[in-house]
DNA sequence: CGAATCCATTGACGTCCGTCAATGGGTCTG
DNA sequence: CAGACCCATTGACGGACGTCAATGGATTCG
C-alpha cells in the first residue's frame, strides 16, 4: 500500500474542520446554476446559445432534440428561472439568447465546459 | 418594445436547427460531472478539497456540516462514483482528496466556480 | 372568419435525489 | 477481550425532476 501525499497525523476524537471560504448564500446560488446546467438537454441548449450569433427559437430546438415540444419549453423555463436565458417574442416565435447580464462566474463556467 | 440584437427573419414552418458541436457522449459525461457538483453540500466539499493542502477525513466534514454522518458518506460516494474524488484509508480514518487524474475540463470548471 | 402554426401550461406518472435512523464491520486502546 | 471510535451500507420516506399527452392562447395567412 503506497503512501499517498502528506496524510495528516490524527488523534482519536479530534477533528480538523476545513475552513469554508465561500459564504453559504453564495454556495447555494452557485449550486442553483449548476443544477440548471446539469441536464444533457439543457446543457446542449446552453452551449448552442453560447455559440450562436443570433437568438434561437423554440421550434429549432424542437427540430433538433428528440423530445417533445412541451419538454423543450419546460427546459427553457428552467433556464430562464435560473437567470441564464432571455426571451424575446416576435410574432409567432419565441427567441432565446444567453442572458446579457450573466455573472462573470457563470460565464467562466460556461466557457470552461467545452 | 425595444428591438433586441439581430432577431433572425423567419418563415412559417421552416426551422433552423442549431449545429451541435459537442458529441452527445461528451455532453452526457459533462452533465454527470455537473450533477455531482450541483448540490450545496457536495459543492462545498469539492471546494474544500480543491483548496486543501492535505487530504481531509470524513469526521472533519461531519463536524463542519449540519448533516448526519451517513449523509456525509453518501455524498462522498457520489463524488467518488463521478470520479471527482479519491480515498485513502489510514487506520480508523478515510481521507479524501481531489482525484489526481481529474480531466482538464473538470479542473477548469472547478476553478471557474469561485 | 377559419385554418394553420408556434408556444406555454396543466396534470399525470415513474424515477432519481437528499436525508435520516439503525446496523454492522474495522481498528485502535485499555 | 471489551469498549470506544470511525465509517459505509441498508431501508425508508418525502420531495424534486424529466417526460409526455392534452389543452388553450396568441398570431399569421388565405
Amino acid at each position: 500500500m503506497e503512501r499517498i501525499a502528506v496524510l495528516p497525523e490524527r488523534e482519536r476524537g479530534v477533528c480538523c474542520p476545513p475552513t469554508l471560504r465561500a459564504r453559504p448564500e453564495k454556495i447555494e446560488q452557485t449550486s442553483e446554476i449548476l443544477k440548471a446546467l446539469a441536464d444533457p438537454t439543457r446543457l446542449q441548449m446552453m452551449l448552442s446559445l453560447r455559440d450562436a450569433k443570433e437568438p434561437v427559437c423554440i421550434c429549432d430546438f424542437t427540430a433538433t432534440f428528440d423530445i417533445s415540444q412541451p419538454t423543450v419549453s419546460h427546459h427553457m423555463s428552467r433556464l430562464r428561472e435560473a437567470g441564464l436565458v432571455d426571451v424575446t417574442r416576435r410574432g409567432i416565435w419565441s427567441f432565446y439568447r444567453l442572458a446579457p447580464d450573466l455573472p462573470a462566474a457563470t460565464r467562466r463556467i460556461l466557457n470552461a465546459i467545452g
